[in-house]
DNA sequence: TGCCACACGTTATAGCATAACGCAATTGAT
DNA sequence: ATCAATTGCGTTATGCTATAACGTGTGGCA
């Protein structure tokens, strides 16, 4: 449950790839936003993969795990207990329409809770926590 | 939550995978794996992941998403709720220690229960979920 | 017998991610 | 101002993960 930084200031590559995945429908992968950004300079993976880098750090992106793919973060500001930007709140869920590819950001204080009371029944320390359910959103299961 | 298949009887290359898998530490890559069984005629990835597809679907291999990997199932048969061999119980989570790669394989009704009622209420029909939770194992953290 | 489903083997290719090098810009003491 | 440390950047090369596409063989079954 690290501090998530508050609007750092991004240099130009995590700008460009910031606005790449902001704009876009759902999930990319690092090479598809590679692709989208060979117009504005971008000729190698790297380049793509830092900017990721800090932009996860921040608080600014994710990592959908069961996709090896990236989504800008979908909290609104102040949206609940965690207040500013990012997820003081704690674990951030991911429900994955498997037909449109929408991505649906949520968290649930009660999981929270109830895999931190697992982890210290065990003594074990969370650093990160990954929650992905794939399936189908309301529209695409009709 | 498919029901998951029992004993199902296994060909001689799944047999062989689900064997490297069960003696292993923690998890391995679809490539170690490989490489464990170049002296019993592995000689391409296919032949490991054709395998590891089909010990997925019978519920006896996990695939850890965070980490690109598998292990084999660490669920005792009657363990619990979900009787016989398998996972009727519902969505199985892992504790991955970053320290020493000990896997630790369980499973928490109410997770399971607040992640369903979470889905239900946005119309969201789940076929897999994905529980991670990276961190270090009681040993590791002391 | 003919057909089908399935496992298998092989080669090639696609997709995801990082190592290692050098350079430039920034920062923050001294 | 100057030096050192840090950070970002660009490039090339490489490594790891996964699947496509083809053909073969085998066992069950109408
Ligand atoms: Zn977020
Ligand atoms: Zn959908
Ligand atoms: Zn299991
Ligand atoms: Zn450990």
């Amino acid at each position: 449950m690290n501090a998530p930084i508050v609007n750092p200031a991004l240099t130009k590559n995590q700008t460009l790839v910031f606005d790449v995945l902001e704009k876009s429908e759902g999930p990319m992968s690092a090479y598809t936003i590679l692709d989208k950004l060979r117009d504005h300079g971008f000729r190698a993976p790297l380049q793509v993969y830092r900017a990721l880098d800090k932009l996860t750090e921040f608080g600014m992106v994710h990592r959908l795990e069961s996709l090896n793919a990236f989504v800008a973060c979908a909290h609104r500001e102040h949206e609940c207990c965690g207040g500013a930007h990012g997820h003081g709140h704690g674990t951030v869920a991911f429900a994955i329409c498997e037909s449109c590819n929408q991505v649906l950001e949520f968290h649930d204080h009660k999981v929270d809770h109830n895999l931190g009371d697992w982890a210290k029944s065990k003594g074990f320390k969370p650093s990160k926590t990954t929650i992905e359910i794939r399936g189908l959103c309301e529209k695409c299961a009709a």
